[in-house]
DNA sequence: TAGATATTTAGACAATTATCTAAATAATAG
DNA sequence: CTATTATTTAGATAATTGTCTAAATATCTA
């Protein structure tokens, strides 16, 4: 749990995993959406990857990046579990 | 978003959330789950009053600390808004 | 096999954060 | 008004985190 709310508590990170909504993408790809280095971003999908929020699969030269979308129905759960309604 | 998240990224932070979730409680009260000292608990409040997450409201001698239910809703939408579905 | 491209790992550094103790402020009780 | 209880503020410190550059690893192509 703890894992999943630090891994969305960075603004970047959650703007890889809106990125990712849009349609999977490599590492490189992502990256033309932010300044920083490519080990910077490496190492934020280190953490979301971590937190299960992503999905990495090498195809070839290149990693590609997913939503873990299974994951989020869980997350939404948990959500709403600890804090609602 | 970030202050939310960034609040919502401390074990202990959670943990008063879910005791507040049974009832509205002064901090000597919240106090008591908890081994940290009086002043880290305060600052944990201020973190968590800044994402208006809680509410305090003085009575007399005594600060009462409450869930900010409405935010939640709030809070919700937009984690489904941001993640979902 | 050598060179190019894609990505991660290692190690360093500065900023942020969680915690502490001590002191300050607020309100009540004697 | 003074002492007591409740809570916050200030200032310090250690741990964590986001970022960087340089180097390592993986794959493909010529």
């Amino acid at each position: 749990m703890d894992t999943l709310f630090k891994a969305l508590a960075d603004q970047n990170r959650r703007k890889i995993l809106e990125i990712l909504k849009k349609r999977d993408m490599t590492v490189n790809e992502i990256r033309k959406y932010f300044r920083f280095s490519g080990a910077t971003l490496s190492h934020h999908l280190d953490i979301l990857k971590r937190a299960n929020l992503v999905i990495a699969q090498r195809e070839g030269q290149f990693i590609h990046y997913s939503l873990n979308t299974s994951v989020f129905e869980e997350v939404l759960k948990t959500f709403i579990n600890i804090f609602g309604r």
